[in-house]
DNA sequence: TGTACATCAGTGAACGCGCGTTCACTGATGTAC
DNA sequence: TGTACATCAGTGAACGCGCGTTCACTGATGTAC
């Protein structure tokens, strides 16, 4: 057999599987997200998960970190070209967008998952704290490159009310608050950014 | 039979079971808490749950309201005896405490539920809508009285990265970051205070 | 290059379990006389 | 006040269902010669 490519066939199975719990998982959360819709997702069915990962939770620990990845990616994209102040501003928007409140299987897994993760066991709630880690070096070394200064501790309060933000706007989706809350915040975020 | 109180035996069972329910959805979710669990806890077997509530859902519905009430009422008795932006700060102290993020069971519903209210029906989701916007106006009208000016899009972000805050420092409670992400929060929310 | 064989990814039925809900019952509560 | 009766809150076993996981199988993939 000619390969095109690197990958085994194996390994495209395994990417299908953990982009369908992505997606699963960005939109109903972990508990709501079974095995077998995921398999579904992915064109197989549920018998062949296992030889893929050892239980629903190592596939919940990997999704996890690729999609946070992901949308970290998806920030610095919604930022590429501005500069500072401009391009934290410019990630609030993209985050805080009603688009992004209506499209949460290709966004930020944080709305739907968060608040499971407190009885999750400790490896998942790590994977957790590294991606966060990670957001909030992003946030700070992106803007130290173009001289502005912004202390760790004002990434970290960004990326939470970001985070609330969207997670209350999504609850109260389909009345009046939830666009308000989105223009709220992104407005508070505008405030406090110096500039 | 002496009434010692205008409730009767029946009126004390359902407050027992809302009270149940209270804790264990604060603590581990709408979907983790099975109605079993709740009545286990108001000291009575699953069947009886039938003659207080049509199902579940009406059960949450009204816990979730209950417990939003609950935590608004602990907001205002955190500020007590405090004016105007101070009052804003105390609450946002107390709210973004290590003691609230290591009780869940008797705080503030949102960091466990908020994520699942996503993708509930639109009954339950109108619930949030009325409690957030009691909650905006409470922080509103009470900074009001003493003169300091506060919009209504502040209070939304205030609660926003209150609730986001929170939220995030319990998915990763036992890390540094823990600790780091409650003061983060709090000291952004003085920060962006008047006075 | 072509054939025989070993491997193992993926199938699909089955498992034990906990869920929300139902229901025949029972026994404490409160009423009628 | 005391007794006979009706009500209905609460019991506990059972239901159908979907869950995560297992397992005997099968058939496509890749290797050895």
């Amino acid at each position: 057999m000619i390969k095109t490519d690197t990958k085994t066939r194996k390994d495209r199975s395994r990417d299908k599987i953990v982009e369908s719990a992505g997606c699963l998982m960005r939109e109903k959360g972990i508990a709501a997200t079974s095995v077998a819709d995921v398999m579904d997702g992915a064109g197989m069915t549920v018998g062949g998960f296992y030889a893929h990962f050892h239980s629903k939770q190592d596939l919940v620990a990997e999704t996890l970190a690729s999609t946070i990845g992901q949308s970290r990616k998806n920030l610095k994209e919604a930022a590429r070209g501005k500069h500072g102040a401009a391009a934290v501003r410019e990630m609030a928007r993209s985050y805080l967008s009603r688009s992004h409140r209506d499209n949460p299987e290709s966004g930020c897994p944080l709305p739907a998952t968060a608040g499971e993760l407190a009885g999750a066991d400790s490896a998942l709630r790590q994977v957790l704290a590294d991606e966060l880690d990670a957001s909030i070096r992003d946030i700070t070394a992106y803007l130290a490159e173009d001289g502005v200064e912004i202390a760790r501790g004002e990434a970290i309060a960004d990326l939470a009310l970001m985070a609330g933000g969207l997670t209350l706007a999504r609850a109260v989706k389909g009345t009046d608050l939830s666009d308000e809350i989105l223009k709220a915040c992104r407005e508070h975020i505008k405030r406090s950014l110096p500039d």
